[in-house]
DNA sequence: TTCTAATTAAGAACTATTATTATTTAGGGG
DNA sequence: CCCCTAAATAATAATAGTTCTTAATTAGAA
């Protein structure tokens, strides 16, 4: 899996080094986006010496090339997940999952709003926040007192 | 215009003081998106010891208010207007403006396939960034050489 | 094997924002 | 009108997340 990602670096005229593989390791085999801070966590217990910035440089070097993509709320740090495909995301605020979904607001109606401005598209940022249905629920069945 | 907003603050228990007259009052008189420090910079041409903190503590007690609306596009800081109903932004690359849409992307059928999700909206964002019209006619026009 | 540009580790620096604290003030009650 | 007190302020320290700097190391081409 990051056996084909590392070669696409290669190709670019990137060096493979251990610290990109391991990178893209951790990303690989997570089944969720992870923090910058977390990714140098996983990294650490093989190769202790790695450094964060090492982590940021390369993952915006993947950003731009499309090999990771990016998840930034605005509140904690931002969060990276191996590149598949382009889709959003409807970010639950209780257990911290990025549901993603299969629709993109520059398609369809909006898209020809955007046209009718004369505005050319660079990128776009579309991201839902709320409580997916599992926390919804804990939320009804929650016997806790409120943490007041 | 910002004499009724500050009515507003009153009426929810807040003091009219004048720090607060002074960022009402930039705010309006601006046509368009201010950052914090721009807001600073305006109000102390007559107001010279006024702090950041301040203008922080309140730009953000306003937005929970909804009476002012803040931009955020995570490259420099985010920016604020009076707030003029809900709306999203085209935000050009080249002369920052942000142009308003007429239009949201939790209407119509996204909003259905977030709901068979079950997942509960609490807030989402929309942003586009590209080039308007204008800086695409100039970019076409530039005689000048690029600056390498 | 040698060479060199790319990459790294370490930590300083930076930017935008928030927290702390001592001082000041708005505005209600007497 | 003056006093009182909670609210708000100025000044600045602190914070979080990320980027920059620099000297040392290394991948991989020749």
């Amino acid at each position: 899996m990051c056996l084909e990602i590392i070669e696409k670096l290669a190709a670019r005229g990137l060096k493979k080094t251990p610290q990109r593989r391991m990178l893209l390791k951790v990303l690989s085999q997570s089944d969720r986006h992870l923090s910058a801070e977390e990714v140098v966590a996983r990294i650490k217990v093989q190769q202790p010496g790695i450094s964060v910035a090492t982590i940021y440089r390369n993952l915006n070097k993947m950003v731009e090339m499309e090999l990771v993509s990016k998840l930034d709320l605005h509140d904690g740090p931002a969060r990276y997940e191996i590149y598949k495909g382009h889709h959003h995301h409807l970010v639950c605020l209780g257990c911290g999952v990025a549901l993603k979904i299969g629709i993109c607001p520059l398609q369809g109606h909006i898209k020809k709003i955007i046209e009718e401005y004369g505005f050319r598209v660079n990128d776009h940022h579309f991201e839902v926040t709320g409580h997916c249905q599992k926390c919804q629920q804990e939320a009804k069945t929650d016997t806790r007192l409120p943490a007041i």
